[in-house]
DNA sequence: GCCGTTTTCGGCCCGACTGTTTTCAGTCG
């Protein structure tokens, strides 16, 4: 199963799970061109399931399982073998033929969706973003049935940021940005409660746009004050209770004011995802009541909406983090009071994937070390690269030693912090590791990693890792997956033979924090807790600045269903060191 | 197309905003 794809020195496999996926949205999308509004939620409920499915959709239908997937039925399961088997989907086929169109890129356009992509084909054939751009300026489409002349100025508007979209970003990019909004709209002394909800308040790895919500008594000047902030690039819509702009690098942020007896109920809602806001709904229908934003209501009554805890509350749940809020068994959790005690930033004692000007990081071991201790960590470990990998200023056995010296004089220096010294492993192509044993046994702490550049036989990653993972001198495989969010796909790595290896010689598999990685990812991470593996959660920081990722490594175990006590560096040092054997 | 402590048939989450409409469709979240 997946089909293995040469880049360079890489081979990736290509997520079946992913593609299925892709497909059936795809097929959703162009149902929802003639109005078929319920077959096109079918398939793109089952879109989902297969896209957050945690094992391979293969095994599933060689269990027989498929109809057992939520959202999956007869039909749909005998495409999604069509696709397993042949690559494609024939419906799919038919459908793109009747209507050869770029749906991806015209969908980037703000506003125009399946039914004005079908009017422009069939009326003007228009095919993409170029011939929508031509008829555009020829002022064709103005005259088509229910455009005018403000539609077509729209289009021709948003068509310049559909060319240039970079489509979603990354959280640890977006956060700062976000964070900053909250706080203007915060600073207005009309505003009482402001509050970043979406995918960002669910942490989720990328992010499409920012949703801001408010509590005030004056909704006219906040709306009037957010329009005309100095990051805004344009208005996209503006109402009494929400707007929508257009930053001036292209993001879009929506603004939504509710009273305060509406927060709870608004927060909910707004926070997503969209999946478990309709099992809440249907919660709510199931119960008599009626939920929406406002709150949860039996006929005209209020019965809750000022806290998120009350609205769960009166829907007979516990109070969902928000990291959890994906419909992934977070309800099932919920009712039954077995939701997870998420690990905090707060529970964590130190950083143990840190790089230093030895290698390619850009300061000093006791600059690292000092910027460390205003975290209030009890220690962290500098793990430079080893030499394998020349790009990076590798440390070779001497320098190694040299550095172990050094660091014994920076401790000497330092009280209430303690360095560990320790060293990041590139793995070979033949799975050998790149310094000496006889050093290794002087480290504290050795991790060890596949990184980009090193040519791998198809086929033999699994075994090389899982060989690497047993090594007894190795304590945690860094960035397992390999992966970099928006611009390459992981590794053609079996994560779960690695998990099951790990969790029997007591590896530790780390969450890197670097907002390009979150390595693991979310849903690698809960299934590397199915195992019983331990996590590190780490920021491979280059520079002092970097060690505030580790907020993004914890927001992305937090999404994995990760508690303090799966985390080793939430131990005090005397324990980690004990771990680390 | 899926699904069932109302149901194997008849439902399927729901509201705001815009632009085009004389009462609503499309899009978005």
């Amino acid at each position: 199963m997946g089909e293995e794809v040469f880049r360079g020195n890489h081979i990736y496999m290509v997520m079946e799970n992913k593609k299925v996926a892709a497909i059936l949205d795809r097929v959703a999308d162009y149902l929802e061109m003639d109005g078929a509004d319920f077959r096109t939620r079918a398939y793109r409920r089952a879109a989902h399931t297969v896209d957050f499915l945690p094992q391979p959709i293969e095994e599933v239908r060689k269990e027989g399982g498929l109809e057992k997937l939520p959202g999956v039925g007869k039909a749909i399961a005998l495409k999604i073998k069509e696709i397993l088997d042949t690559g494609s989907l024939q419906y799919l086929e038919d459908l793109e033929k009747q209507y050869p169109v770029d749906f991806e890129g015209l969908l980037l356009v703000e506003g125009v969706g399946p039914k004005t992509i079908k009017l422009l084909y069939q009326e003007l054939g228009v095919k993409n973003l170029a011939d929508l751009e031509k008829e555009a300026k020829s002022g064709h489409i103005q005259h088509l049935r229910g455009m005018g002349i403000k539609s077509e100025k729209r289009i021709l508007k948003n068509l310049e940021f559909a060319k240039k979209s970079t489509g979603r970003r990354l959280l640890g990019d977006i956060m700062p940005l976000a964070l900053e909004l909250k706080e203007k709209i915060g600073s207005l002394p009309e505003v009482e409660i402001v509050e970043i909800a979406g995918s960002i308040r669910r942490k989720k790895e990328t992010i499409g746009d920012i949703d801001v919500l408010a509590v005030t008594s004056d909704p006219q000047k906040v709306m009037d004050y957010f329009v005309n902030m100095d990051l805004v690039g344009g208005i996209i819509s503006r109402g009494p209770s929400r707007s929508t702009i257009r930053l001036k690098d292209g993001l879009e942020v929506d603004l939504r004011v509710f009273r305060k007896k509406e927060y709870g109920s608004a927060l909910v809602y707004f926070t997503g995802s969209w999946e478990l806001n309709v099992e809440l709904r249907k919660m709510a229908i199931g119960r008599g009541l009626k939920l929406n934003e406002y709150g949860i209501f039996r006929g005209e009554e209020q019965l809750a909406g000022e806290t998120e805890e009350e609205v769960f509350r009166a829907l007979g749940l516990s109070y969902i983090e928000p990291e959890l809020r994906e419909n992934q068994g977070e309800i099932e959790a919920a009712l039954t009071g077995e939701l997870p005690k998420l690990v905090e930033t707060s529970d964590i004692k130190g950083d143990l994937h840190i790089h230093t000007q030895w290698s390619d990081g850009r300061s000093s071991i006791l600059e690292m070390a000092l910027a460390a201790q205003k975290l209030g960590y009890q220690y962290l470990a500098i793990t430079d690269h080893a030499h394998g990998l020349p790009v990076a200023g590798g440390l070779d056995e001497t320098a190694l030693m040299e550095q172990i010296r050094e660091i014994d004089r920076v401790n000497d220096e330092l009280e209430g912090i303690r360095v560990l010294k320790g060293v990041e492993l590139n793995i070979r192509a033949d799975g050998t590791l790149d310094i000496d044993t006889v050093v290794l046994e002087e480290l504290d702490i050795v991790l060890a990693a596949i990184h980009s550049g090193v040519p791998f036989l198809p086929g033999t990653l699994t075994k090389i890792i899982q060989d690497t993972v047993e090594n007894e001198h190795v304590d945690i495989l860094a960035h397992p997956s390999g992966r970099k969010l928006k611009k390459r796909p992981a590794y053609d790595i079996d994560l779960e033979k690695v998990f099951e290896t790990a969790a029997d010689t007591g590896t530790i598999m780390e969450v890197d924090g670097q907002p390009n990685r979150l390595d693991l990812s979310d849903e690698n991470i809960r299934t590397a807790l199915k195992y019983g593996c331990k996590l590190s959660l780490d920021t491979d920081a280059h520079h002092p600045q970097d060690l505030q990722h580790m907020e993004l490594a914890v927001f992305t175990a937090r999404r994995g269903w990760a508690e303090a006590r799966d985390v080793v560096n939430t131990l005090p040092l005397n324990k980690l060191l004990k771990t680390l054997k």
